[in-house]
RNA sequence: GUCCCCAUCGUCUAAUGGUUAGGACAACAGCCUUUCGAGCUGACAAUGGGGGUUCGAUUCCCCCUGGGGACACCA
């Protein structure tokens, strides 16, 4: 029996990252059997339902490597095929048309499937208040356009969240009632928040997009997500895609409800931006801050390969460029008040400043060597603490008390940058109280 | 309220009858260091409770407790 699972978002919100995961299990799971992927839209609630969601979960399933074998399609556009089987209900007698609804007729018994995961679930029907399988407006419901679909696509797994258990057993006696063969069903737990209930608005970010744009990498986004109620075993934490699709194992699956640590994704996410390349990393960030207005089109690829290289095993999201490193990229740099009041307002700094901008000037090659020998002549020199001049120093040339090696900085900047840096944080920032 | 599902460090998990209960993230301490980060080292940290079964239970069974989910002409 060849694999065949699908993936039925409805587009009446972005892709929540519970959904992308549920997604991501369909396809790894898929992927691994050689099977196939299918992307089947669940948009008969026109009311609901918008295009702009639409595009949201193409972006994001992209974003993520997630494509489709089969598909998109649009449940809205198969309602003769629902009203067909409804029909056929409808003329065994097994259902009945009330009030402008098709209803199936439950007779009272014990329903039984088998979860891959929990083993058999029994439920008794007459639990079940009513099925409704055709509203009045014509259109069909969840449970009934689910079950018609998944036959009709010879969908060999139902993999879905555990939130749709009590779904199941209705759509099981649809299955029969329609004499269609079951599909095996595997319902996989649930991602929560800090409050240990479903993964919510509350929470922070839950759409996929929301971490798209904060700069996490797919790869890494993906092997993080696969990473939440399974694990590849032989303790790996870092596993690209392709890894998983060989390692994943649908049935090891674990049954609880698993907690979203964005800790871990950061930490996740910065092993894998420490493992590109710096040519790679370097145009990713470019495309990045030119999006944001930051960054010319007409960049010099090489200066910006420096400062990818200083700042790579920094970067815990793309992001952090432009909230932690944006000096790079604004002249003068944007200092920041508690910084300055640390540094720059003690005595004699202005004048520190300008004499090691003097012996800065001199120099021929303005290289991280030659800066750091210059700084450090300077210190011995004056019998100061290197603490002394590197703080004030770094506050001039970066605006913040904290950057990247403040001696490749200045290499990066260049001469012209940092003197006038120093100039300007001498005299007009520095020793006023 | 009714029904269903679940239960190992704070978090993600490994170990399905025999281990000093392992790893990772976080937090903590130390090293390195011009700051921060990265890196390295170290210490702390768990089988929810009670009954069984067994020579032996994280592991199998039952009860309790706790948590979550579902109870729409929404999906």
């Amino acid at each position: 029996m060849s694999v065949r699972v699908r993936f039925a978002p409805s587009p009446t919100g972005k892709l929540h990252v519970g959904s992308a995961r549920t997604a991501l299990f369909n396809w790894l799971f898929a992927k691994h059997h050689h099977g196939t992927f299918i992307l089947r839209i669940e948009d008969t609630d026109q009311k609901r339902s918008n295009p702009a969601f639409l595009d949201d979960i193409y972006a994001s399933l992209k974003f993520l490597g997630i494509n489709a074998d089969e598909g998109p399609l649009f449940q809205s556009q198969r309602m003769p095929i629902y009203q067909e089987h409804a029909k056929q209900l409808l003329d065994s007698g097994k259902a009945i048309q009330k009030e402008g609804a098709v209803m199936f007729q439950i007779s009272p018994r014990q329903v039984t499937f088998k979860d891959l995961l929990r083993g058999d679930i029994t439920t008794d029907t007459t639990l079940f208040e009513s099925l409704v399988l055709m509203k009045s407006d014509g259109t069909p419901t969840y449970n009934f356009a689910c079950v018609v679909d998944d036959a009709l696509m010879h969908i060999s797994h139902v993999i879905r969240g555990d939130d749709h258990i009590a779904n199941t057993p209705k759509q099981v006696i649809l299955y029969e009632a329609l004499g269609l063969p079951l599909p095996v069903f595997a319902h996989i737990p649930l991602i929560v928040g800090a409050d240990r209930a479903r993964l919510s608005k509350r929470f922070g970010a839950t759409s996929v997009d929301e971490y798209r744009r904060v700069g996490y990498l797919p790869e890494a986004f993906v092997n993080y997500l696969a990473l939440l109620g399974w694990a590849p075993g032989g303790n790996r934490e870092l596993v690209p895609p392709e890894e998983l699709i060989e390692l994943f194992d649908l049935a090891k699956v674990r049954k609880t409800a698993a907690y979203f640590d964005q800790k871990k994704l950061d930490w996740l996410n910065g092993q894998y931006i420490k493992q590109m390349p710096v040519p790679k990393l370097a145009r990713m960030l470019a495309e990045r801050l030119i999006n944001k207005g930051i960054l010319q089109p007409g960049y010099d690829p090489a200066t910006l390969e420096r400062i990818t290289a200083v700042i790579q095993d920094r970067l815990r999201v793309l992001e952090d460029i432009e909230e932690e490193h944006i000096f790079f990229f604004q002249d003068p740099p944007q200092y920041q008040d508690e910084a300055v009041a640390k540094f720059l307002r003690q005595d004699g700094v202005g004048k520190r400043l300008l004499e090691l901008r003097t012996r800065l000037e001199a120099l021929p090659q303005f290289d991280t060597a030659a800066i750091e020998q210059t700084t450090r002549a300077m210190v011995a020199e004056q019998q100061l603490q290197s603490k002394d001049l590197i703080h004030p120093a770094r506050v001039a040339v970066t605006g913040r008390s904290v950057s990247p090696p403040l001696f490749d900085v200045m290499a990066i900047l260049g001469k012209t940058k940092v003197l006038h840096r120093l100039e300007y944080a001498a005299t007009k920032l520095a020793d006023t109280q």
